[in-house]
DNA sequence: TCTGGGGTCCTAGGACCC
DNA sequence: TCTGGGGTCCTAGGACCC
């Protein structure tokens, strides 16, 4: 059945005739890989990976890569033998054909509630208020059939009264056959209880290795076991967080079905090298970049820094050379946004923390204490001159911002060379940016 | 030879104040 | 002679997420 847009409105004329609030976790399978596939159908059924920067290791598989034994982090290298074998394909990561991917996945989903918040590049809670049960899975298949026809991407739904209990539906829903990807729990159904005690500790959302360990060696194994302990245990030995996982897991809200995107705290942009480089220029090139990058992703969000922090390492893999890390932070006189205040600021910290004798392998810029920029101070009515200048500032920044988002990033960057330097990342495979370039457009053989 | 790049929240402990 | 204790703010680091 095609869903359309009418049948949602009257589905949502219904709401408030339940006395419960839903969440649906909406996530698509494999998503770098799945993206790639939306626009190269010749990988379809191959084993697939995408790589990291510098093509260094897999960041993303296909099932068939999976089954093939391959986990998350593997170095590219050891896939060799694969690509020979099993006629593997290992590709790049092309970023800015996710980030525009995952727009048009929301954009679908906003269709379906007024309520979604993208929670991570690929996946989105949606809140879906007061529906009876069945009609809530009805929802959920038009969720799965409009983004499989519209855009192109698998995903899973997992409805639920909670976020907890939505993130353990859609892990169940994603194992499922396509076109039957979609699971609804409730608190306490059969079909949930079954699902808590074949959930491992570890693989409830909010519990890493650490707490799971810990938590195990109570002799609390499983999902099941965590929401029937006693909460004055959890209280007093863990966090008020895996307190709340455990109510959410009894069925209990503990938190919003979804969240106002809220502005960044903190924005990093950091970068491994395609060469440990011994050279303080190459490294202040990288770090030249990442400012420029860093700066215009504040003004983007309307923020302005407060503190920016300078950070550069050596490669801590090759433990048979000589180590160094550190990190030194610039606290600016007023928050600001400016490229060029930020690029001296950048350039001594390095000059400070570089030394000598040593390969860094990466360098990045961390900003910090990010607030609104109309609530920055105004200019300095007693410095004209200083005042004067900050405007001018703006004025380059706000055209450098404009001319780079038409003509692509980094057409115009302050104070960077524009040679081709030592610590740019390797790409061997990249695929073509097909929805935000015209010259990469996907051609369609005319008959 | 070769191992990503982002984020958030919580807690413990020190500094400081009264 | 005698040497508190509570509150707040900040920071570093841990743990988690994708």
């Amino acid at each position: 059945m095609m869903m359309t847009a009418e049948y949602v409105t009257s589905l949502s004329i219904r709401r408030g005739t339940a006395d419960r609030k839903w969440v649906a976790l909406v996530d698509v399978n494999n998503f770098y890989v799945s993206c790639e596939r939306a626009f190269a159908p010749r990988l379809i059924g191959r084993p697939v990976a995408v790589l990291s920067n510098n093509d260094g290791c897999v960041i993303a598989r296909s099932d068939e890569l999976k089954a093939l034994g391959v986990e998350m982090g593997t170095p590219t290298y050891k896939l060799n033998h694969l690509v020979r074998r099993y006629r593997a394909v290992l590709m790049s990561s092309n970023y800015a054909l996710y980030a525009d991917m995952s727009r048009r996945f929301n954009d679908v989903l906003g269709r379906f509630s007024d309520e979604v918040e993208s929670y991570s590049i690929d996946e989105s809670f949606v809140a879906m208020p007061g529906f009876f049960t069945a009609t809530l899975r009805e929802l959920g298949q038009a969720i799965e059939q409009s983004v499989a026809k519209e855009v192109h991407l698998p995903v899973g739904v997992g409805i639920a009264p909670n976020r907890t209990l939505a993130k353990l539906a859609n892990r169940f829903a994603k194992k499922q056959p396509e076109g039957q990807r979609v699971c609804l729990l409730e608190p306490d159904s059969e079909e949930t209880v079954n699902l808590l005690k074949t959930t491992a500790i570890g693989d409830v959302w909010g519990i890493g290795a650490r707490l799971s360990e810990r938590l195990q060696a109570l002799g609390i194994h499983n999902a099941w076991q965590l929401r029937e302990c006693s909460e004055n245990l959890i209280k007093k030995r863990f966090s008020v967080n895996l307190q709340r996982t455990q109510l959410e897991l009894r069925g209990i809200s503990c938190q919003p079905a979804t969240q106002q995107a809220k502005s960044r705290k903190q924005l990093v942009v950091s970068r491994s090298f395609g060469q440990a480089s011994d050279e303080m220029l190459d490294v202040a090139e990288a770090i030249r970049s990442h400012v420029n990058r860093a700066a215009e992703r504040l003004r983007k969000q309307k923020s302005v820094a407060k503190a920016m922090t300078v950070f550069i390492r050596t490669n801590p893999f090759n433990q048979d050379k000589p180590q160094h890390s550190d990190s030194l932070v610039w606290v600016f006189d007023e928050p600001t946004s400016d490229t060029s205040e930020m690029l001296h600021a950048a350039q001594r910290l390095l000059r400070r923390i570089w030394r000598k004798g040593y390969y860094y392998q990466k360098a990045g810029v961390q900003l910090m204490d990010l607030t609104d920029q109309s609530s920055a101070q105004l200019p300095l009515l007693d410095q004209p001159k200083l005042a004067e200048q900050r405007v001018r500032n703006q004025r380059l920044m706000d055209v450098m911002d404009s001319i780079n988002q038409q003509q692509g990033r980094e057409t115009l960057v302050l104070g960077a060379s524009r040679k081709v330097a030592a610590w740019h990342t390797k790409q061997t495979a990249c695929s073509p940016a097909y929805t935000t370039s015209w010259t990469d457009l996907p051609r369609v053989a005319a008959r």
